[in-house]
DNA sequence: TCACACGACCGCCATC
DNA sequence: AAGATGGCGGTCGTGT
């Protein structure tokens, strides 16, 4: 599909060494609304370093569409994208050509270690970000003027978005499409892509299983993982905390400094999640998904579908029931 | 739709 | 000394 006149256009800046799941991750997600909206929405420029192929940390081969010797891109999105290793000797010509496209661009961020190249071209001082766990400390020690926030695993500062894993990718991916385009069409990609755990909408753009499993292991992450395998089950305070192996104040301290969420609320995200999945993949009633998720009546069900997704668990069904989601003649 | 009871939340303080 | 943890209780929100 050519670009048009209305298409937005997302610039990719792939590293050496890119982690090559983070380029495909951002690449298929826009791809796809492209796809189901039969229209160039996002118009994808991948830009490298120097001009030909580049090989991704895993021995794949990319090939650019660009070189940053050919300028600064205006860019509606400018992403970029990480590696497993940290850039220790970036060139002025590569901080320069980034710090230009940020400029230029509505929204830019990264993924993973692309928030030391962000950090590099002087786009993080003073600004919330984070990075995947395993670089936090790092990040923190070459950028003390940023406010690194290692235990999220995406975090946005005005235009600057920035997040954790290479998993994450995928869900950053999305929540630009849901600010974009809206959230049908971003959970229509995600049901193609498989993405089930998609958490749209709220004050984190993650599932509930994903951020378990995105984070440093803990107990409380362990706890959560649990309780998002078990949304069938009673998952007061008490019973997550037991789980943890700590009291109920502790627990939910914790689980607040480590993912800004409540008790209450991670369970009602998980429970959401799990009768979301259950609307689409099976015929089950409603009945019988409230109590397959865990929510004690329809009313409830209903009250926290609305809350979170804008719609009923009705409409919901309607909406994405089993079969194909692509819009067809 | 409403009232009520229960659970969740959070500040505060003690303790380790 | 400072940070992490646990318990108490008033208030609030929410499920039934």
């Amino acid at each position: 599909m050519a670009a048009t006149d209305h298409s937005r256009r997302v610039v990719l800046f792939a590293p050496a060494d890119v982690h090559s799941l983070e380029i495909a991750a951002v690449m298929d997600v826009f791809h796809e609304a492209n796809t189901q909206r039969q229209d160039t929405l996002y118009e994808l420029v991948v830009v490298a370093e120097h001009a030909g192929p580049i090989h991704a940390s895993s021995g794949l081969a990319i090939m650019p569409h660009r070189s940053i010797g050919d300028g600064p891109l205006s860019a509606d999105t400018f992403v970029v994208a990480g590696s497993y290793r940290i850039p220790r000797h970036v060139s002025k010509s590569v901080t320069d050509w980034i710090a230009a496209c940020a400029g230029m661009a509505r929204r830019y961020g990264a993924v993973c270690t692309g928030t030391f190249l962000l950090g590099a071209a002087g786009l993080i001082e003073g600004r919330r970000v984070t990075t995947h766990w395993h670089y936090a400390a790092e990040l923190a020690s070459r950028f003390p003027g940023a406010k690194l926030q290692a235990d999220d695993i995406f975090v946005r500062d005005g235009r600057l978005f920035t997040s954790a894993g290479v998993s994450a990718a995928i869900d950053l991916s999305l929540a630009l499409v849901q600010e974009d385009e809206g959230l049908p069409l971003a959970l229509s990609i995600a049901r193609h892509m498989v993405m089930y755990l998609k958490r749209p909408g709220g004050q984190s753009q993650y599932s509930a299983s994903l951020a378990a499993q995105a984070v440093r292991p803990s107990s409380v992450s362990a706890a959560l993982q649990w309780a998002s395998e078990n949304a069938d089950r009673k998952l007061s305070v008490e019973v997550l905390a037991a789980r943890a192996a700590m009291s109920p104040r502790n627990f939910s301290r914790r689980l607040a400094r480590d993912f800004g969420l409540t008790p209450a609320q991670f369970v009602e995200q998980v429970r959401v999640e799990r009768a979301r999945r259950l609307l689409e993949d099976t015929r089950l009633s409603l009945e019988q998904v409230t109590h397959a998720s865990g929510f004690g009546s329809l009313a409830t069900a209903r009250r926290a579908f609305l809350r979170r997704l804008g719609i009923t668990m009705k409409q919901y069904r309607e909406r994405f029931r089993l079969g194909p989601t692509r819009d067809e003649p």
